[in-house]
DNA sequence: TCGATCACG
DNA sequence: ACGTACGTGATCGAC
């Protein structure tokens, strides 16, 4: 049977375009938009074997059809000229795979699929459109489906009446009057003001259509909302018209010219070549495709070690070569090892847990440092092994930490999705071997060789690639003199884990039971009714409905009971400050006293975190299972939880050393102002000398509400300052959030400057870095739409000073470690919280510590301003102040 | 599974 | 005019 498919050229090639970094060939060609391109077509044609298969693009100047309204489309963003240049080089690609493309002058992409799908209906034929663009599925019918591309264009999702029914409870034709009464801001089309999905769905459900609804607005639920409309209605026809696609379109194709017979592999590899898709390469057929049958490279073969055979196969252990240490469970700490996969040039192998662990020159192999091995997460490998008293040395690349640096906003790199990027073979995920949730569990051994072969395999071939990409980005050091030898130190400290007095705790969570219980029943008479206080939803219901307080803030739920809004309703009613003491008092009982004492390791007796190198888009660190980089501090009732973290040996101490002031200073590095530098050479209290600078006051005319609102504009600026942002913060007017940072924009003008220039060059790049190099992508600092625009530019301003901070702490951690080994100290680093390093420390180490720890923290990295730590210990953590 | 809330830097 | 502070993770209730 025939199956035609219809792609949508402009939609892919901007979908690609904002989804993929931006990369470029060695010549400076951008071909990010050309290789998602590539992977979406590959993909198509295995997946969907179109018989015929042809590609639309927009061309020349739109005709406006809709001439009532010029702004259509207006408010559009230019394309990037980054994307443009990619056009002609996607036209060379289609060439290159045989397939048809077609434009028509005056006409969109989409009234030319428009067209083709309506005489497709007419005569019967099997039609897939791929797009990324929802619109396009008021075009499904019987015969038609639309893929809607995901997560850019690596994913698709099939649409058919029945999806379409399930997803919106709509017919296809209605999506154009979904569109009418919401809008679309990306097209410029204005939609109902106040009418977003939510509420159009609702009155399509009972209406059916723009027109019914335009005609029922007197029965229209909501006072606001039938004023909307009634002021509305001619906007509401518009939207509809200028969202409906023109089906007849003057096209002249004769569909059978877009027939598909498969490309010719020699032209299409040529073309790879020259775009350096050097991991595509491998994934088409070099000879002419013939008889349709996949003449695909030889399949993936790999051996399985016994007891009996392992001393044939010694030789096989080569330097490098790539290791995957294949684990039942994702927390290391407690997870039974599998296996091990194994992969190099000519062979890849499997080794069982049982095996392995009796085989001696596996195991002298994999201890030894001078035998090279690639890796997905050495840390893991390393904590994971140790466990098990295994030593594994010699880790020379980590495919997680390098895919990561190479795009950290993609958080948690899976081996899957590295393979799919620079690899040939294809892994399946994790997910899909062991089943998840309750499903989960583990599969037939011949399933899990293969799969950790595979995996082992992929991190083989996707070293060159990661390498190459590496070096275009001057990412080698920021991978090989900090994020490489920093998982070695996070691996020790993790396995080395923190001592936490269980019995204090036990103690604490006794004391807080009864204050809660006593709350409880105070919050229940205050109501005059019992109900679940920790449910925001019955809370609203007993604060606004019952108690009749005002509502000063709303979430997309409900009125909002968070903290601040609780705060300003607290004169108006005795319950609220109950309710308050019973969420803090609540949250240091589930949180930190059960959820940490279900942490406590049962061999060590300690808390063993999981630090995650490969989450954060900013380059921090983050930790989990437990989080001990949120243990409380702000308040004196949960500061108290600090006092079960202590020494894990008698007359210990345990010492804390953290970062003064690192983010501003840092700005006053970057930015270069040299008021801000003035002010750190000179040792100032940074807060005061910025009121002093903003106020115009003497340092003792500074009053502590100068301060306290000094402090505050700093902080704004760190994180990209806006007027909305701080008169929240501050609980001031708009206008005087506005006028400090106008005052203080003009002292620090040197700041300013660097802010706007930072986002123009956002702007330029799509990215921006860190002092070592360290990279964040911004797709949205582009964008039409206000609000991600501007969160992409406050991201913009704020990433390269927190990222930096991390870069230099991290630095920091490296030569600690280095400094604890070289001089032969007892001393161990237990914690890393951002701007702050935990010790624990024998008592004859206590001096020398004591001057070692902030000396290397404040000689990490020279800036034009010095660095500043301060250090303190204790007999516990919460003592070490 | 998601949103609200709140703990930290 | 637009509607927000930057970066995380754990717990709970509601669906």
């Amino acid at each position: 049977m025939s199956h035609f498919v219809l792609i949508d050229g402009n939609s892919i090639a901007n979908r690609a375009f904002y989804a993929l970094p931006l990369l470029s060939t060695s010549a400076g060609l951008h071909t990010n938009a050309v290789l998602g391109f590539t992977t979406m077509l590959l993909k198509v044609l295995e997946e969907m074997k179109p018989t015929h298969i042809m590609v639309a693009f927009d061309a020349g100047k739109v005709v406006f059809r809709h001439s009532e309204y010029a702004d259509y489309k207006g408010g559009r963003a230019k394309t990037p000229p980054e994307l443009s240049e990619q056009f002609p080089l996607i036209r060379e690609l289609l060439d290159a795979f045989s397939i048809k493309r077609f434009e028509l002058e005056g006409y969109e992409a989409d009234d030319i699929i428009g067209t083709l799908t309506k005489t497709a209906d007419e005569q019967d034929w099997k039609t897939t459109v791929i797009t990324g663009d929802k619109d396009m599925l008021q075009l499904v019918s019987e015969h038609v489906s639309v893929a809607l591309t995901r997560k850019g264009v690596s994913e698709i999702e099939l649409y058919t009446p029945q999806e379409i029914q399930e997803k919106y409870g709509l017919k296809p034709l209605q999506i154009i009057d979904l569109k009418g009464l919401m809008g679309d801001t990306s097209d410029n089309i204005p939609g109902v003001p106040g009418v977003g999905e939510k509420t159009a769905l609702k009155l399509l459900h009972e209406y059916g259509s723009v027109e019914e609804v335009l005609e029922n607005i007197d029965r229209v639920s909501g006072k606001k909302l039938q004023e909307n409309l009634r002021e509305n209605v001619d906007k509401a026809k518009m939207s509809k018209e200028l969202a409906t696609i023109l089906r007849e379109a003057p096209v002249e194709l004769d569909v059978q010219e877009t027939g598909y017979t498969g490309y010719d592999g020699v032209t299409l590899s040529d073309f790879f070549k020259k775009m350096e898709f050097k991991s595509l390469l491998s994934k088409i057929k070099v000879e002419a495709p013939d008889d349709g049958q996949a003449a695909n490279a030889a399949p993936f073969q790999y051996e399985v070690i016994s007891a009996e055979n392992a001393e044939k196969y010694a030789d096989k252990l080569t330097s490098p070569m790539a290791v995957y240490v294949e684990m039942d469970g994702d927390n290391y700490h407690h997870s039974p090892i599998v296996g091990f996969g194994l992969s190099a040039d000519d062979v890849n192998l499997f080794v069982p847990w049982d095996v392995a662990k009796e085989w001696k020159a596996f195991c002298q192999w994999l201890a030894d440092g001078s035998q090279e091995k690639w890796t997905f997460d050495g840390k893991r490998d390393t904590v994971g092994l140790a466990w098990h008293e295994l030593d594994i040395k010699g880790i020379n690349f980590d495919v997680y930490l390098a895919s990561y640096l190479l795009n950290a906003t993609e958080s948690n790199p899976t081996l899957d999705s590295i393979a799919s990027q620079y690899a040939q073979v294809r892994v399946r995920s994790d997910e899909e071997v062991y089943g998840k949730g309750a499903k989960r569990l583990l599969p037939e051994m011949d399933v899990l060789s293969e799969h950790a072969a595979h995996k082992a395999a992929a991190i083989w071939q996707s070293v060159p690639v990661l390498r190459e990409q590496l070096t275009e980005n001057q990412m080698n050091e920021l991978l090989n003199d900090l994020e490489a030898p920093l998982s070695m130190v996070l691996a020790l400290m993790e396995k080395q884990g923190i001592k936490v007095n269980r019995d204090r705790l036990t103690q604490m969570g006794v004391e807080l039971d009864a204050k809660l219980e006593e709350l409880t029943k105070q919050i229940y008479e205050l109501a005059g009714t019992t109900f679940n206080i920790n449910s925001p939803k019955q809370l609203g219901e007993i604060l606004f409905d019952v108690l009749d307080l005002p509502v000063l803030k709303k979430t997309k739920t409900g009125p909002s009971t968070s903290a601040d809004v609780l705060e300003k309703l607290a004169p108006y009613h005795p319950i609220i400050d109950a309710i308050l003491i019973f969420r803090q008092l609540g949250k240091l009982r589930s949180t930190y006293i059960e959820g940490l004492t279900k942490e406590i390791h049962s061999q060590s007796s300690k808390v063993h975190t999981l630090y995650n190198q490969a989450t954060t888009a900013t380059g921090r660190l983050s930790s989990t299972e437990p989080n001990l980089q949120n243990i409380p501090i702000r308040m004196e009732e949960g500061r108290k939880i600090r006092e079960a973290f202590i020494p894990s040996e008698e007359g210990w101490y345990m010492l804390a050393a953290d970062y003064s002031q690192i983010e501003l200073r840092i700005l006053a590095h970057i930015s270069g102002d040299e008021n801000l530098i003035d002010a750190f050479r000179n040792g100032m209290d940074i807060h005061t000398r910025t009121a002093m600078d903003v106020f115009g006051v003497s340092e003792e005319q500074v009053t502590s509400l100068m301060r306290r609102q000094a402090k505050a504009v700093n902080f704004g600026i760190v994180y990209g300052i806006s007027d909305y942002g701080l008169s929240q913060n501050l609980n001031i007017t708009r206008k005087e959030a506005g006028d400090f940072i106008e005052r203080y924009f003009s002292v620090f003008a040197g700041v300013k400057q660097w802010m706007e220039d930072i986002v123009k060059q956002a702007k330029q790049d799509g990215f921006v870095t860190t002092l070592l190099h360290r990279r964040r992508y911004l797709p949205d600092i582009r964008s039409s739409n206000f609000n991600l625009r501007s969160f992409a530019e406050r991201t913009a301003m704020n990433t390269p000073i927190q990222g930096t901070a991390a870069d230099v702490i991290k630095l920091a951690m490296i030569r600690m470690q280095e400094a604890l080994q070289e001089k032969g100290l007892k001393s161990r680093m237990l914690l890393q919280v951002h701007d702050e390093l935990v010790f624990e420390v024998p008592q004859d180490e206590l001096e020398t510590m004591k001057n070692l720890v902030p000396e290397v923290m404040e000689s990490a990295l020279e800036l034009q301003v010095p660095l500043k730590a301060d250090v303190n210990f204790g007999h516990s953590w919460y003592d070490a102040k």
